[in-house]
DNA sequence: CAGTGAGCGAGCTTCCGCTTGACTT
């Protein structure tokens, strides 16, 4: 039977799977199971309830012919180690993994191995150590899986019955939803305030600064309005400005940590601009392997993960190359990093493969989003292990009868990790400041008062809610960006220039739930989970007795608002003036599974739909009209184009206003630009109409806005 | 930075967490 006596090593990427066959050599098979084989089916609640809560589970679509390839492997096979991840979906997956092929080869012998690293070393030892399949940790998967299939099947089906059909809600999208959705209610109820700051231009041996009022009256100004900024330097007019204080400040500046998951995503955001899902993406491909030359090299570790540990073979590797190109900012010792409490730390943090491939050395082997996102991985990690920076503040106080005006210039004095940093060095212009001592008069030139608002919270982007969701525990490192992807896809939230902003759909789903659920809809239930599965872990609990805690008020509150709650269904259904060719009658716009449309209101007589028309076609002889469209398969980013096409040829990616420029008469579209912002311009190339989105900044249009997205938006 | 072209929607959906490709329901 055995005539083949491999070991067989199950692991669940196929990437990681390469590597470790590499390392091993022969007498060891490498297989990948992909995640998850056996799970719930998707498509009925399959836990019985009345039996306790036995779940039935299924392979996983898709999933059957990698489980045959393993079944069949093990019969040929010495031993099988199960080497899924070190966390608690990893114990499950190995659990099922052993389950399907005893079904089938009972005399096959398994060993749960796991390491943390993807070392040769690692490996080696993970073999030595092999244990049993922790079924405390199974059970508190079981538990956790369970629950959520709980929660979510028996949600949705509500938000079906009582507003429309498709919708969705669970444990994690909802407070994700619910926290957007309050975020969105600060941001529109702040009112900014006026206030003015007052910046005098000095001078002193002919080298001109400046420096911002402090104090007036031995008080923090505050100023409201002009007439009282003018009133102060009406004061100052032929009085002496004296330097009253010089103070230095030294500040160490630490290096950071390596990326983890959500670090790097938020790095990628702020430093690149890029979403979570696009940065995971690239991510991918960079530990999938690069061909550099004629190798295929995985160039980062794995890329979902919430530990910053880093294993003890990389640190020597980075220590040695920062001994040979930066020997001063070697530290004596390795830098070790405080990681999130709830973290699992299956894996390492995210670091460059080999620390001698620099982002340099091998720019022409990557894309240009592969390189950048490279080098700041890279970047990162290499300065996680070098000295800090050290920076000198120098603030200089200035009196002048009752004011005392402040200027402040810092300079690096050891530059320490950011000797390493391009791509993350930090952007800030430096105030350079003349000799000045204690007692000396320096010359004012004049004043700069300046208005401004205060600026109340800002919207939630990908980055800050994933931060935000991190810290309360909730999701894990492979769900932070699929969570953003099902509230868009929902329609519960839009994207504005990389804001994420709750539709009205999602306001009425977040009132609705937060009303009826409120226990869940709470960043607490989460924490409340995760302790209860910790005690399942320590063998503590039983995972049905959690579940009989939980279910049985849950499912009677279900009960009684599917009977008591009054149904919204049309409730975003709009009468437009759009008249049906067919049949006259008026249209209705509606939410469909693509987006907006127009219904006839004449439905079911009449059965006809179509687009939205957002705007009249610019081009001469032409009478389409302005749709939105979709690459096949609804891939790729949104444009506008004619309703005529093939026959009129008219594409653009801006969105029409609900505007005509009122110099030709044709289309507004909304551009923007880094140094403009936000402004209108006319759709048509020979008209030059170009305007600033005044109203753009004010808030009290911001809601308006908003609804013409969530309506518009296909 | 430039380039981006199907047509449908009116119902059978939905959860969270693992993992990558992509003719099967």
């Amino acid at each position: 039977m055995k005539d083949n006596g491999d070991i067989l090593l199950i692991v669940e990427s196929p990437a990681k799977a390469r590597t470790i066959e590499k390392y091993l050599g022969k007498g060891y098979q490498v297989e990948a199971s992909m995640g998850h084989l056996i799970d719930l089916p998707k498509s009925r609640l399959a836990v019985d309830v009345e039996h306790d809560y036995t779940p039935e589970y299924i392979t996983v679509r898709g999933k059957a012919k990698i489980l045959k390839n393993l079944i069949q492997k093990a019969k040929r096979t010495e031993k099988i180690l199960l080497a899924s991840d070190n966390d608690r979906e990893g114990e499950a997956i190995s659990y099922h993994i052993k389950n399907a092929i005893l079904k089938k080869y009972p005399e096959v012998k398994f060993e749960r191995i796991v390491f943390n690293e993807i070392t040769p070393s690692a490996i080696r030892e993970a073999i030595g150590s092999s244990r049993e399949i922790d079924h405390d940790k199974v059970a508190a998967q079981k538990a956790r899986r369970i629950l959520d299939r709980l929660v979510g099947y028996h949600l949705s089906p509500i938000l079906w019955a009582k507003v429309k059909n498709g919708l969705s809600a669970g444990r994690v999208q909802s407070v994700a939803l619910r926290l957007l959705c309050e975020r969105e209610q600060e941001v529109e109820e702040f009112i900014p305030e006026e206030y003015w700051t007052l910046q005098a231009n000095l001078e002193k041996s002919n080298k001109k600064f400046t420096a911002q009022l402090v104090e007036y009256k031995k008080q923090k100004p505050v100023l409201k309005s002009q007439r009282e900024v003018e009133a102060i330097v009406k004061e100052l007019k032929n009085l002496d400005f004296v330097v009253k204080d010089i103070r230095k400040v030294e500040k160490i500046i630490k290096p950071k940590a390596p990326y983890t998951t959500s670090k790097l995503q938020q790095a990628a955001a702020s430093r690149l601009g890029y979403i979570s899902r696009k940065t995971m993406r690239i991510a991918q491909q960079l530990y999938e392997g690069i061909n550099i030359g004629s190798d295929r090299v995985g160039l980062i570790t794995y890329m979902r993960t919430d530990s910053t540990r880093v294993a003890s073979s990389a640190l020597g590797q980075v220590r040695d190359f920062i001994k040979q190109y930066y020997a001063s900012e070697l530290p004596p010792k390795p830098n070790y990093y405080s990681m999130a409490k709830r973290a699992q730390d299956a894996h390492e943090a995210i670091r460059p493969t080999y620390v001698d491939k620099t982002p340099e050395s091998i720019k022409d082997s990557l894309s240009k989003e592969q390189h950048k996102l490279y080098s700041i991985i890279w970047e990162q990690f290499v300065s996680s292990q070098m000295n800090p920076a050290k920076s000198s503040t120098t603030s200089v106080d200035v009196e002048v009868g009752a004011c005392l005006f402040r200027t402040s210039s810092t300079k690096m004095i050891e530059k320490g990790f950011q000797k390493v940093l391009k791509q993350l060095a930090s952007k800030e212009k430096k105030n350079v400041l003349p000799k000045l001592l204690v007692g000396e008069q320096v010359t004012c030139t004049g004043f700069n008062p300046e208005q401004h608002f205060t600026s109340g919270p800002s919207r939630y982007t990908d980055a800050s809610i994933i931060k935000t969701l991190e810290e309360k525990g909730i999701g894990r490192p492979s769900t932070y960006a699929p969570i953003i992807s099902v509230l868009q896809d929902r329609y519960y939230i839009v994207r504005k220039n990389k804001q994420l902003v709750p539709t009205t759909l999602g306001r009425i789903i977040n009132d609705i739930l937060i009303k009826s659920f409120p226990d869940i809809l709470n960043v607490n239930f989460t924490a409340e989970m995760e302790n209860k599965l910790d005690k399942i872990e320590e063998h503590n609990q039983e995972w049905i007795a959690m579940l009989k805690e939980f279910y049985p008020p849950f499912k009677h509150q279900v009960d009684h608002v599917m009977d008591t709650l009054e149904s919204i269904k049309g409730v975003l259904d709009e009468e437009t003036d759009f008249v049906c060719e067919k049949c006259g009658k008026k249209m209705i716009k509606k939410l469909g599974r693509f987006g907006f449309f127009l219904a006839c209101g004449g439905f079911p007589e009449c059965r006809n739909t179509k687009s939205v028309p957002l705007a009249d076609c610019p081009q001469d002889n032409c009478n389409g009209k302005i749709i939105t469209r979709r690459r096949q398969g609804g891939r790729g980013r949104e444009f506008y184009g004619c309703t005529n096409y093939p026959e009129c040829e008219f594409i653009s990616h801006f969105k029409p206003l609900n505007q005509s420029c009122p110099k030709c008469g044709k289309f507004l579209v909304e551009k923007t630009d880094k140094k403009r912002g936000s402004y209108k311009s006319c759709i048509n190339p020979e008209c030059d109409y170009l305007h600033t989105i005044d109203e753009y900044a004010n808030e009290n249009n911001r809601s308006e806005i908003v609804n013409e997205e969530s309506r518009n938006s296909a």
